[in-house]
DNA sequence: CGCGACGTTGAACCGCATCAATTCCGGTGG
DNA sequence: CCACCGGAATTGATGCGGTTCAACGTCGCG
């Protein structure tokens, strides 16, 4: 298995994707100060774990690029992908309420992160109330997330699941443009509580009529309203 | 519809329940000034709302006694509870992170809570930090328990969902001693993603079996083993 | 007593998992 | 450049788990 690559030293004061951070709110004094933790910067391969369930938790993450996934294993070997993470997402940060990894998180595509260790972020967030309420913020929004999924799974059939899986995934995007979806058949079933074949047949059907295009690893958005009302029209 | 009860005004310092709140850090002369907030204790009868989803958000409460469902509705209909609540536990900070509550919270049994007007709790949240921590861990807390819920809707099957909810629900009593089960078939099976006909036929099955006993609202763990291998070993 | 809410039980159906080929596609080596 | 390979996706056939529909039992309460 390669070595992830510590890629450089991370310099928050011309970070690209500090508005987005936890670090956002800050001035740029404060950002000198932070700069002092010498966050890392380091990139992994699609299908590299950054950290495992289980593991003695040491560092938070803040997703620089590409997308993420967390997963929950069953002692059977069953397992669940409880998140998916994008840009700017702060994750590994269950070290904060114990001292393991409560998931394993694995790299989809070619991914960035900026690595700080979780005790600099602790006295971070004492002496600087601004990043504990950017953490926070984060926190209810996963929190919120997670919810709504307990939904999906709890109250939805497989054809409604996949549908808003993917009504969610293109949101934002025009219509008709391609946009990339990092996971394959067996991940967004274990995202969405279905089997592969599933997930397969139910693509392959709205592909013929026209709802959606896939190609590669991207998809495209053709007819959103139709494929809401396949499904019922509600959300 | 009955109007919830106003008890009294709560009186921190000699709170019963305080050393289990997001208060619980604080000492005498901070309890005083949080005094100030003059908290008010209200009382629900079994069925009666806290608060509706989608309602503005203008009060947190911590749960003083009894049991709370944190409920999500679909526009058809269909609905999901995310969250069970119980003695000691933080609720209604949705409006911390929007200004609509996202859920709705009903009164399983006989309820009492204190409630906090968010406003205030914001201050506090700023002047006293040590309280923020104690909400940042029933966050986490919480973020973990909707997490852990993922798996088992996404991963399990209907019977070892239902055998480790009874588990979970007895899990610190000690075999064989009654404890209260407040909710009725169609409430478990809206937590569970299943319906009360499924829940009735596999609880009349382990009581059958002698894995269970039930006598209007308790249950009783009389063979926890027995269940856990009807339904796999693990976890 | 009779009503209504809740729970149980049975029978039929169907959605999705499961099992099993077959196809598709990108990568590798001849 | 093509042949071949392996992993992923597709598609079909079958079976089961859990829903759905319906009937009945049970308990508490006016």
């Amino acid at each position: 298995m390669r070595v992830p690559q510590l890629q450089a030293k991370g310099h928050c004061s011309t970070c690209s994707i500090r508005p987005i951070t936890i670090f956002s709110t800050l001035n740029a004094a404060e950002v000198e100060q932070i700069q002092a933790f010498q966050p890392a910067i380091i990139r992994y391969e699609p299908g590299e774990i950054i950290y495992h369930q289980g593991m003695e938790a040491h560092y938070a993450f803040t997703l620089r690029q590409g997308f993420v996934k967390i997963v929950n294993s069953l002692a059977d070997g069953r397992s669940h992908i409880v998140q998916l993470l994008r840009d700017g997402d702060f994750f590994g940060f269950g070290g904060l309420s114990g001292v393991e990894y409560k998931h394993s998180a694995t790299a989809l595509n070619t991914v960035e992160v900026c690595r700080l260790p979780l005790a600099d972020l602790l006295k971070l967030k004492h002496t600087h109330p601004k990043v504990e309420t950017e953490m926070t913020k984060r926190w209810l929004e996963r929190l919120h997330r997670a919810e709504s999924m307990l939904v999906e799974l709890g109250a939805k059939k497989a054809a409604e699941r996949l549908a808003s899986f993917l009504l969610r995934w293109c949101a934002g995007n025009a219509p008709n443009t391609w946009v990339a979806l990092p996971l394959n058949r067996a991940e967004i079933g274990e995202l969405l509580g279905v089997t592969i074949e599933t997930v397969s047949r139910f693509f392959a059907d709205w592909k013929r009529q026209g709802f959606i295009g896939e190609s590669r690893g991207n998809i495209q958005m053709l007819d959103a309203a139709g494929l809401r009302q396949v499904v019922g029209i509600d959300e």
